[in-house]
DNA sequence: TAAGATGATTAGGCTATACTAATTCGATAA
DNA sequence: TTATCGAATTAGTATAGCCTAATCATCTTA
């Protein structure tokens, strides 16, 4: 058919939307999110994503630099944004009336905001008194596309004792990226400091709710940028 | 790939759960559903029915008789039946629980009903305290796969003033199917008998809840077999 | 019983998305 | 400053959907 009769507009796709997402969270503050971590985030090989760039930039969802990486315009970033709004509100909506405990709500949430309706994450945030954040305290944006920037410390600033959330890794690096990920130190991991030597030493974390221990040398705590988490776990009422 | 080392038991694609839902539907009581009427209700054309017959067939969901039409083997009527309890779950619980009416309901249900999970869709059945029949009156099937056959009455013999729903037409005859297509006489459809005309004559029906009369031929009348309606419209609660 | 009508199927294409293998770019390190 | 290596891209292919146009089968009717 011809191009210019096709839909000027249409409908995002599932895959689409979940290439927004990760986008988002590897360019938070304004860095470039690299082919392969987005390859890594999204399980597929790198190809893929250079052939799903061509086509987001094309449409004017993402602003590409070959070899560099790829960054929201204001459009992908406000599609984001909505798949994010959604995902919290599904998230609480299901803990808190549907009896869902914090493992198996991420993975349906996941499945459902590609579904549920505007209409229907805005029930859901109604019969939930409009929330502003979820129950890992992260800001839920508004219907509008508006989000609360959190404040993030570094880990090797952190105090023993605080309960963080692993929000963005500093760097590209590859190998570091990769071992971070085999300790599981990911973005969106909740984990609390228990030690850290002097001298500048190494800080040791306690994974929650696993309460694994993680040894995390000063150069890498460096790079881990956390935010502080409520300790009741449930920001929107402690706010 | 290899299609030997291929997934052997995929999970269902989303189009593919629609075209068991419309095919059980349309072959209900032991009949063929032909390809242009699956094709009608999904909105697509024939030719992509018969590629689609052709995959559904060799991934033995359901039987196909070239020039005739397909039937569900038990494992496609099976997939079948686990929708329609996901489809008349989640209608109910967006009514009940989160202030739907019934005019948004049935559109919000078809795209939820492929990304909820099982789990979900058991916990939804509990809060709604496992409901047996949605507000229809729509026996609901049995997570086991189990469903109850309604009695059918054909509307040249139902008594005047009963509440109906219209659950099949019994004919493939084109010209009639379209024509009571255009009247708003499909399957799913509430009216009531308002009067019959003696010695055989037609009977008039009034489209609930508009109340639009509809006259209907006594030839017609006996291919349009429906099911009584409870008359508070909640099956539930009245058995 | 043969011709037409109608519905089903095949033929041939298109798009979105994924893959592997081959190539190219760019940064680091000698 | 160049050789090298890893990351990114291109080339080429596959699959699940969809489409239109062309053909084929079946049923009805003259």
């Amino acid at each position: 058919m011809n191009a210019l009769l096709r839909d000027a507009n249409p409908p995002l796709t599932r895959s689409v939307e979940d290439y927004l997402k990760v986008i988002y969270h590897l360019s938070n503050q304004g860095g470039f999110a690299a082919t392969s971590d987005i390859a890594a985030m999204l399980d597929v090989a790198p190809p893929s994503v250079s052939g799903m760039v061509k086509r987001l930039s094309e449409t004017g969802l993402i602003e590409h630099v070959p070899y560099r990486g790829v960054q929201l315009t204001a459009q992908g970033r406000r599609a984001a944004l909505r798949m994010i709004r959604r995902h919290r509100i599904l998230e609480l909506y299901l803990t808190q009336h549907l009896g869902y405990d914090w493992g198996g709500v991420h993975a349906e949430a996941e499945q459902l905001e590609h579904a549920v309706s505007d209409e229907l994450v805005e029930r859901m945030a109604s019969a939930l008194g409009h929330p502003l954040y979820d129950p890992h305290g992260d800001p839920i944006p508004t219907a509008a596309g508006e989000i609360e920037e959190a404040e993030l410390v570094s880990l090797a600033d952190a105090p023993v004792g605080l309960k963080l959330e692993l929000r963005q890794v500093g760097t590209q690096d590859s190998a570091r990226l990769h071992y971070l990920a085999g300790q599981g130190l990911t973005p969106g991991v909740l984990l609390t400091v228990s030690e850290r030597q002097p001298f500048n030493g190494p800080t040791t974390v306690a994974l929650v709710p696993s309460g694994d221990p993680r040894v995390v040398g000063r150069e890498l705590a460096q790079l881990l940028w956390c935010r502080e988490v409520p300790v009741d776990g449930y920001g929107a009422a402690a706010r």
